[in-house]
DNA sequence: AGGTGTGAATATATTCACAGCT
DNA sequence: AGCTGTGAATATATTCACACCT
């Protein structure tokens, strides 16, 4: 791999960071200084190949003959994740779901750090959350800005999620985490990145209904 | 298409099937009876080609010249899937995550139907919660057995995750859906889903470092 | 004419297999 | 000897382009 460069990291590589990422700090916390392809391989489910190619995107990270270094592989994966700075997370939809996730101690402790709420519910709306303040959702494209928002998590009804959606990108942000079972509508240099639950609950249903059907 | 078979449906399309339902329910809700591959590709956010390709898996299901009559792809579908019937499902982990997802009505309008609630906190075993008795976990082996549970849900936290996959696998059910950030490791038969707020998180934090570093 | 269905072409991803360091 | 790094081979997915049907 010559010339790399981090815009010629594929797709399918860059999903499978985050995983590495969290299983090298697992062996990191063990105290284990080094690792080899398939030990890594098999605490992640992947295969040592995949392993060592992904990995090649990024550089020559490892020894011939002995394997990778933990710290090394931590510091370098974090550094093209952007994860090495706090980014800031404001979460737009305060119900049930959203405020779970509010709670939710694995942002913290990955660098992202929820700065405000919004929703619409007038009885909500001014109060503070954990020490956090929740906003109308109206205000949304002046505190976004002003807080500098980084990423907004839209966790709103499905009917309500493009005009969250629409505000949030007035707010100047231009990554969205999409908890509503809808797709949003937003300019090209925005991210989205997509859960449905449900979705996933169809895809297993679908495994299911394969399994029935062969029997 | 010659001879077609559900084993035939490549991974990639099986996972926009989901996303194509809803926007024929939408479109139905619409009062719409027939629609052409270009204007479904819209409302998903895909393109006509993929359209076409992905539903000849499925068999000649439109009219050339026409389009597609709505109804009959939401029944074909349906049926692929695997979501004519209802589903039931259990939450294994009653935190706060746990119970926005029991309260999500998305599952419900879907045919996913929660008949059984388990964590280990003494204080929440033996009651009701939205009319859904809540079990301690040692107890799953033999309610998900009796109660013919499909699919389990994970939300517990990291740590806890593996002990409840193991219980759930005894319990017969083959199909789990992750929610707590760490790999499960199952028997071959059984069905894990992985979604990871924390890693989507990362993904977009790649975006947002790699913008900035093209500044 | 208009839109589907699908082979062929292209692009992306994974796996293999072995050269090249340590 | 052992494990990485990577071209080559394979597999999977997407897009193109047009024959084919209504």
């Amino acid at each position: 791999m010559t010339d790399r460069n981090i815009s010629d990291i594929p797709q399918s590589t860059i999903e499978r960071l985050p995983q590495y990422l969290r299983c090298l700090l697992e062996l990191q916390a063990l105290g284990v200084p080094l690792v080899k392809s398939d030990r890594l391989a098999g605490l992640c489910g992947s295969n040592a190949a995949q392993v060592r190619k992904d990995f090649s995107y990024l550089g020559e990270l490892g020894t011939r003959g002995i394997g990778y270094e933990v710290s090394a592989l931590i510091e370098h994966i974090s550094q093209i994740l952007g994860v090495k700075e706090r980014r800031k997370v404001a979460i737009v939809g305060y119900g049930k779901l959203g405020a779970a996730l509010h709670g939710y101690a694995g942002f913290a402790e990955r660098g992202f750090e929820v700065v405000a709420l919004f929703d619409v519910d007038p009885v909500k709306v001014g109060r503070e959350f954990d020490g956090v303040r929740l906003y109308h959702l109206d205000e949304a494209p002046r505190v976004l800005k002003e807080l500098g928002v980084e990423i907004a998590i839209v966790a709103t009804p499905a009917r309500a999620a493009q005009l969250a959606a629409d505000a949030i990108v007035e707010g100047g942000v231009k990554s969205i985490l999409n908890l509503a079972p809808t797709r949003l509508v937003v300019p090209d240099d925005v991210n989205v990145r997509q859960v449905c639950l449900s979705t996933d609950l169809q895809i297993l249903s679908f495994f299911l209904a394969k399994q029935e059907g062969s029997e």
